[in-house]
DNA sequence: CTGAAAGCGCTAACAC
DNA sequence: GTGTTAGCGCTTTCAG
């Protein structure tokens, strides 16, 4: 019997021997390269369907030299900006034909330099690193060195560049618009809960809060500010502590949704109101953000752009559009007025 | 010069020749294979470390016939029950020595065929599909006859199986779980919201409601139930439907946590006090689930086992240990009572 | 214990 | 238009 109709394995040969042409005719009908008759096309078609043909991506990508995929490291999928973050980087990805890997740092003992070491220039042409303020820039430059193109984004400080292409965006001006925010309700008394040490992640974002606070001519006490880590449970805690020590704040200031959602509950669990007695904004707005009740005013940034931008940045990069001190930048931060933020109950 | 230091593209040829070994005799050492002298050994590994050589995962898996992936098709990474996922399945994965490539479904144009088409049983082994009850049986039966290996996890109908090898819980233990909690609190007027057609996916949690109506004798009225899709924003506008309808309910179970947030937002805007004048109580358990004012009571659902054993299955069924109709049990559901619950008004 | 040869599935370069 | 040759980086034979 001349005709094997369906082969689940069928490679690049069998098709082009049932096609009766060579291998490199099948090659080009399938990616549409070099000149080939419309009736080799129309055959070479047909049998690699009723073959069920499928080209295999790994082989194609060691000859080629150039992996279908990037990778993308983060700390943690299950802290809500990242999914909104990495579904867009995938969206990007895909519009490059690449798929991604995933590298979830907080729960491989190594924080991700295992991922990096097998997978960096290997199974992925490139990495895309999500900013988390524990970043291990010594390995990411060895990267970078080896020729393996790598972009940070979520970069907090369009002033203090790192030595690696970034996407960046302007967190102080973030933490301005949220502050400016409560000033123009009329509150004077403001805590702040900052989710990163004073000069970490968070740094910027807490200067845009001490730069209004200092326009405003409003006298910052250490004794309003907290400094903590940048998650949910965190803020609660630390909302907690700040509202028992100082229970005449009108206001809070949060430096990220996340750990702001905690501050929320703190507040409500110690009995205010929302924003009757205790103002709270903070910043990023997460999709968590709109679903609380009362929904979180906070300042929107960027979270989509800066992974589409990362993604292309990265792809710049490998097609040598794109150097090492190539910065990319992004739109500014914009307030979302919610109904977290009210003013002060001695105005009203 | 007889010395390369550093090579940032060494091949295992390289090391070979600089080592003055075969490659055979590198490949061996760095895999721990084959027998080598502890003196050879130690200069190849030099060498290897001088170089910065770092295996090509890509050419491995072409000469392997077998790729350092799996791949994770799930509906939308957003919604939060997929990150608790994806995280775990990216765990059990990397005690697999394999990375994640992942499919939201939901963005792809396709619905993820070019997705599966491409990647499946290429650039990675297997694929975990996290049911979202809209899965394309078809083309993942295609994909099994060509001797790929398919997961469905997350599958709710223990008694009811696909053709594809699978992981389960008993959702309808779920539903009977969620509604008996709201039984014996003492509530009668109980009505019903659920995130799929009568039939579709959640039909086995909403089996679980009608039986304990049933055993209750609570005679069910169609006129309590509404029947939406599996999100937030469809769980508030259900709820507000139903509770404008309804106004006499005293409690609500929601086939899912999501929707039920939706549900419990809806309650609050339309004057509603939970769990005071309304009892809301769901399914899944996801992180928002605790993290809400008033915390949500729910049936916990073993996620990450699910995903976890997902993993394995996929392994399992690689290395021929497991065949096209093995079945994966998980934990039984469990109630976890929070704030969202209490017993109805006039009982107290 | 170590090496040489063959080949995984595919494509780039060049011949016919 | 189409075929041939070579080789991507690695591992699996099978000799030595």
């Amino acid at each position: 019997m001349s005709s094997k109709p369906f082969n689940p394995a069928a490679t690049i040969k069998d098709v082009a021997a049932q096609a009766g042409v060579s291998v490199m005719t099948v090659s080009n009908v399938l990616r549409g390269r070099g000149r080939v008759s419309e009736e080799t096309r129309k055959r070479v078609l047909e049998t690699a369907e009723r073959q069920g043909y499928r080209p295999n991506l790994t082989a194609r990508a060691l000859v080629e030299g150039k992996a279908p995929t990037l990778a993308l490291m983060l700390s943690c999928i299950t802290n809500p900006f990242y999914p909104e973050f990495a579904l867009a980087a995938n969206l990007e990805a895909l519009r490059h034909e690449r798929h991604l890997l995933v590298c979830n740092t907080d729960h491989e003992p190594d924080g991700g330099s295992g991922f990096l070491e097998q997978v960096a220039g290997s199974l992925s042409d490139g990495v895309l690193v999500a900013n988390n303020g524990d970043l291990p820039m010594d390995e990411l430059l060895r990267l970078q060195e080896r020729g393996i193109p790598v972009v940070i984004s979520v970069w907090e400080l369009p002033d203090d560049l790192p030595d690696i292409p970034c996407v960046t965006f302007d967190s102080k001006a973030a933490g301005k618009l949220a502050v400016e925010h409560l000033v123009e309700l009329g509150h004077r008394r403001i805590g702040a809960i900052i989710g990163s040490p004073k000069h970490g992640i968070h740094g910027g974002r807490y200067a845009g809060f001490r730069d209004v606070m200092r326009a405003a001519k409003i006298k910052p006490s250490a004794a309003d500010e907290r400094f903590t880590k940048d998650s949910f449970e965190h803020g609660y805690e630390a909302g907690k502590d700040l509202l028992s020590a100082r229970p005449d704040l009108t206001a809070i200031f949060v430096s990220n949704d996340l750990p702001a959602l905690g501050v929320m509950n703190a507040a409500s669990d110690l009995g205010y109101s929302v924003p009757d007695d205790l103002s709270i904004v903070s910043i990023t707005d997460i999709i968590p953000a709109r679903q609380s009740r009362p929904g979180l005013t906070t300042v929107a940034i960027p979270t989509a752009e800066m992974a589409e931008k990362g993604v292309s940045l990265l792809v710049e990069l490998m097609a040598g559009r794109a150097t090492e001190s190539t910065v990319v930048h992004t739109s500014p931060p914009t307030l979302v007025v919610r109904g977290s933020t009210a003013a002060p109950a001695a105005s009203r």
